[in-house]
RNA sequence: GGCGGCGUAGCCAAGUGGCUAAGGCAGAGGUCUGCAAAACCUUUAUUCAGCGGUUCGACUCCGCUCGCCGCCUCCA
């Protein structure tokens, strides 16, 4: 079995064949950083987390790379606002991604390298795109030469004339092709400028990721990515430089993930309809925003809603709850008669492959979920048919497949927290929102206890409908009565 | 105008040229319980937007229609 991964490249799924058997060099285009993550942005990050994990545990090694833009027109025209500069925006910003990240627990790439920190770089690759016709110089600013690269729209699809037909693009006397675009852009006064053979200036968005991805992966490496939005004209436009200057194909494998949509319109800063990624972890755990994730195909649309949050923090709950519950099975007996079958264990046997299979199969983590789910279902069915004491055969099966779920859930990081202490959590939070003190809660359950062994139930359903009223069910077990906030 | 994607049960969401159309949430019935809750079991699409076509056979391939969304300008 091989990975395969849709290719945005081939417009179609490929197996993955990298360059250096066993290595992956990924790249991936990180923020501007400029203003706080959106949710939009914890879905790039959780994707490109699920793919590295995934990679990992496939045995495969991999350099992650992925890049900091520091500046940018955005940047310099938020810092204007803000009566600061470029610099400490940017780095303010970069300080507070990694905080999201942090928040997230996402793998950290292997670099974060910045545009601001690669200029010697980026002159060097302008100064090759202009030497090979590539380029060419327009007072203070250089354009690449679009029609100069016959493969330019290779990518998106597009053809250099339909997209001339467009209207869209912006009028510039000094370009020779109105689709060139800036590799470099002489500074206006008050701009943050570097020197250049061209003049004082700086770099165009584009030409960062092309002369980083080089210098640190090379000419050509395995999978570039980012989301959907960055395919044109951005990626397109780093194939164009790349390629122009190196003459070797850039990156074999483009992946591009969906957006997060609310109400089903694009989250984006300028329709003003996004939430930053601590707006909702301060009200979820981040598990929950990765169970919701990843309960979609990452190259579909994402709704998000209150609701559809709800729906997975009860889905990861109850991965949770399936967990907890096998630790709490009491210690076996080696002289009790094992009752799980091999026909039993039959399906719960080809769990991981079943996963894998999910997994290789475009990184469908929804697929991929289904199966996990149907595992919990055969798990908890086992468990509760379970004699005390349990046979230690079949104690360790259990507790085997419980680990192999663990460690399956944790490429997504979903699972990565020990689950008595995830569902106390779940719980603190939880309480946090009632209005009647854990305290009062416990002594009204005593008084019911009491009630109820003088089978007084009158009184013992009164308390429990004052409970219930307050926001708090009882759960009568066998060990006695616990609590839990009432869901709603 | 150019290019691309999507439309599967109440909601979310996989999937496939022929095998019971995964899974989650919600709902219903049951086991358990003094009653509940939790957990478990069972159940919820003769059907995959609509209409045609290809095929022995399509939800899956092709065409058209309708609806939604995205890119073409900064964007994850």
């Amino acid at each position: 079995m091989t990975v395969s991964i849709f290719n945005t490249l081939a417009n179609k799924k490929v197996p993955l064949e990298t360059l250096e058997p066993g290595l992956v060099k990924l790249y991936v285009c990180g923020i501007t950083a400029y203003d706080y993550c959106h949710i939009g942005h914890a879905r790039s990050a959780l994707v490109f987390d699920m793919l590295v994990r995934y990679l990992r545990y496939r045995d495969y090694r991999v350099t992650f790379v992925r890049n900091f833009t520091d500046i940018d027109d955005k940047i310099i025209k938020r810092a204007a606002e803000q009566q600061t500069t470029c610099e400490e925006l940017s780095e303010r910003f970069i300080r507070e991604f990694h905080a999201d990240m942090a928040a997230l627990k996402t793998v950290v790439p292997d670099l974060e390298p910045k545009a601001t920190e690669h200029l010697p770089q980026i002159i060097r690759l302008i100064e090759e795109l202009i030497a090979k016709g590539h380029a060419y110089q327009r007072g203070g600013d250089v354009y690449y030469r679009v029609e100069s690269f016959v493969g330019y729209g290779k990518l998106s699809g597009r053809k250099l004339e339909d997209m001339q037909a467009g209207a869209r693009v912006s009028v510039n006397e000094e370009k020779e092709n109105p689709m060139d675009f800036a590799l470099w852009k002489g500074s206006k006064p008050g701009e943050p400028t570097w020197e250049s053979p061209w003049g004082p200036g700086r770099p165009g968005w584009h030409i960062e990721c092309s002369a980083m991805s080089r210098e640190y992966l090379g000419d050509t490496f395995d999978i570039h990515g980012g989301g959907k939005d960055l395919v044109f004209p951005h990626h397109e436009n780093e194939i164009a430089q790349s390629e122009g200057a190196s003459g070797q194909p850039f990156a074999k494998n483009w992946i591009h993930h969906g957006f997060v949509t609310i109400k089903e319109e694009k989250m984006s800063k300028s329709l003003g309809n996004f939430l930053t990624i601590r707006e909702v972890l301060a009200d979820h755990h981040q598990e929950v925003l990765r169970f919701f994730v990843f309960t979609t195909h990452y190259r579909n649309p994402l709704d998000y809603s209150d609701t559809a949050l709800k729906d997975s923090a009860v889905g990861l709950e109850r991965l949770y709850s399936a967990i907890a519950a096998l630790e709490r099975l009491p210690a076996p007996a080696a002289q009790a008669v094992p009752t799980i079958g091999p026909e039993e264990r039959g399906k719960l046997a080809t769990l991981e492959e079943r996963f894998q299979e999910a997994m290789d199969n475009d990184l469908n983590t929804a697929q991929a979920l289904g199966v996990i789910f149907e595992a919990v279902k055969d798990l908890n069915r086992l468990r509760q048919q379970l004699p005390t004491p349990a046979a230690p055969a079949d104690l360790e099966f259990l507790q085997g497949i419980g680990a192999l779920l663990t460690r399956l859930c944790g490429i997504m990081g979903l699972l990565s927290e020990p689950p008595a202490a995830f569902l106390l959590s779940l719980r603190a939070q939880e309480l946090s929102e009632l209005t009647i003190a854990p305290e009062e809660i416990e002594q009204l359950i005593v008084e019911r206890c009491e009630a109820r062994t003088a089978k007084n139930w009158q009184r013992a359903d009164e308390i429990r409908d004052q409970l219930l009223a307050a926001g708090v069910e009882l759960k009568d077990g066998a060990a006695g009565t616990t609590w839990q906030a009432k869901k709603d």
